[in-house]
RNA sequence: CGGGGAAUGGUGUAACGGCUAACAUGCCCGCUUUGGGAGCGGGUGAUUCCGGGUUCGAAUCCCGGUUCCCCGACCA
């Protein structure tokens, strides 16, 4: 993608009430627009990067044995109502809205009950069980107050599983595959380090969930971390009754804020039981299926990696994350100079690479700036000095390296990208 | 939802109840410059959040509303 062609720009100054870091650079960087108090809209930068984000999700759910399907946003207000839903108490996050016909509606902020209803025509016989279905769609939530950018929206892509299990046996061993491919994609995405499974309460499903739990000053929750055993749970469930059952001593614990990057819930039959998904045993007799949960939000995903990689004078993603391969910047507009940069640019797109080239006619200084704040890990710098050394600059940001030159010959520029 | 703060060109700010709402930045044009947000000149850009009221006169004072931000509570 030519710079001078792409639809955003980089900014220097942000609204002076976007306080969020993530929020801010993204919007300087051009990887989101404001469009409400939490509401967000990705531009091509950022929807690059949240697809990566995503295309990762995607690979280990598939891996575990997911089906990608897609749910609504609308919701019937029939099926939650069954499950006791629909007219929620004080934690009521529903966006409510009117048919124009008449008859009310909602906007989904999970999908529980209607993918348990759409599994009843799935679901007769034990040998049409287990099966795992996944999607990414947009939840609508009315929280009570939006903060920290895009860490907590009102409305947010995120991907939920659902599993349909025979019985609790069978539950429990896919509930573990899913948190190791949760740790998995925690890993690609470039924060494994930080990030703790977590014991948690269940909220509304269960006594008990698991949450992912990344460390980060900007985070909302307080964990317990016990860094030798890998583990970590939640304040709200740190007692002396749970320390116990986790053979945990509070000693061994040391406090941390800490942001929920997922969350996995055993259902049971809460939800299979009230909506009469049931199937017929190898008896004859109809038992409830046994159910679990899963979510990751991509977004909020992004905005966790821009906090930990970011700052006012700009981020290195992880190149797994970046928009772009990388970043070829030409300086000056010397024929030389466009015309290497130009072939440059042509060689490693035909083979591929996703490259960003800013094209642009701007000062060197400006260009490096802005680069340093769109955030892509590698550079490639061609300029005056490296056109006459027959060479082009290369540029590891995340190890703060000086460049080195190299050959223009593309092969050996592909070895140092997927190095 | 409780408490606190704010709203003026795209962005950041200024303006005693009184002149054509000012300055910086951005953006556009020209010249110059070109390895870390450079310089000069010219130009563009505002229904001062909305609706009432007070006044000869309102960005400014009063009433109502809306939106935004922060702290707290809440959070599959």
């Amino acid at each position: 993608m030519r710079q001078s062609f792409l639809a955003t720009r980089v900014r220097k100054e942000v609204p002076v009430d976007e306080v969020s870091l993530n929020a801010r650079l993204l919007i300087r960087a051009g990887y989101i627009h404001k469009t409400m108090a939490g509401v967000y809209s990705f531009l091509p930068l950022g929807l690059r990067s949240l697809n990566k984000i995503i295309g990762i999700i995607r690979e280990e759910m598939e891996g575990i044995g997911g089906q990608e399907v897609l749910l609504n946003g609308l919701q019937n207000p029939e099926v939650w109502e069954q499950s006791g839903r629909w007219r929620g108490d004080a934690d009521e996050v529903w966006f409510r809205t009117q048919l124009r016909v008449g008859g009310e509606v909602g906007l989904g902020w999970t999908h529980e009950e209607p993918i348990t209803d759409l599994a009843r025509q799935i679901v007769h016989s034990y040998r049409d069980v287990p099966f795992y279905l996944y999607q990414f769609q947009t939840k609508f939530r009315n929280e009570e107050r939006a903060k920290s950018g895009i860490l907590r929206t009102r409305e947010f892509i995120m991907k939920d599983l659902y599993s349909f299990c025979a019985d609790e046996e069978e539950h429990k061993v896919f509930y573990e595959q899913c948190a190791e491919a949760y740790m998995r994609v925690f890993e690609r995405v470039g924060i494994g380090q930080q990030t703790y499974r977590t014991f948690a309460s269940g909220g509304a499903f269960s006594e008990f969930s698991d949450e992912f739990q990344t460390v980060l000053p900007a985070g909302e929750d307080v964990i317990y971390v016990h860094k030798e055993k890998g583990v970590a749970l939640n304040k709200e469930v740190y007692t002396d009754a749970v320390l116990a059952r986790l053979e945990l001593q509070r000693e061994e614990l040391e406090e941390y804020p800490a942001c929920e990057v997922g969350n996995i819930f055993t259902l049971g039959m809460r939800f299979s039981d009230a909506l009469g998904l049931l199937y017929t045993d190898g008896r004859g007799t109809q038992v409830p299926v046994y159910m679990g949960s899963y979510g990751i939000g991509p977004a909020r995903l992004l905005g966790v990696i821009v906090e930990m990689v970011g700052s006012d004078a700009g981020m290195v993603l992880p190149a797994a994350v970046a928009p772009f391969a990388v970043h070829l910047i030409a300086l000056g507009e010397s024929d030389v100079v466009q015309g290497a940069a130009d072939d440059l640019y042509s060689a490693l797109t035909d083979r591929g690479v996703e490259v960003l080239y800013d094209d642009r006619a701007m000062s060197a200084g400006e260009k490096f700036a802005e680069s340093d704040i769109v955030g892509i890990p590698r550079r490639l710098v061609v300029s005056e000095k490296t056109c006459a050394a027959g060479k082009v600059e290369y540029v590891d940001r995340a190890t703060g390296e000086e460049g080195r030159l190299l050959d223009t010959a593309v092969a050996g520029i592909l070895q140092e990208l997927s190095a």
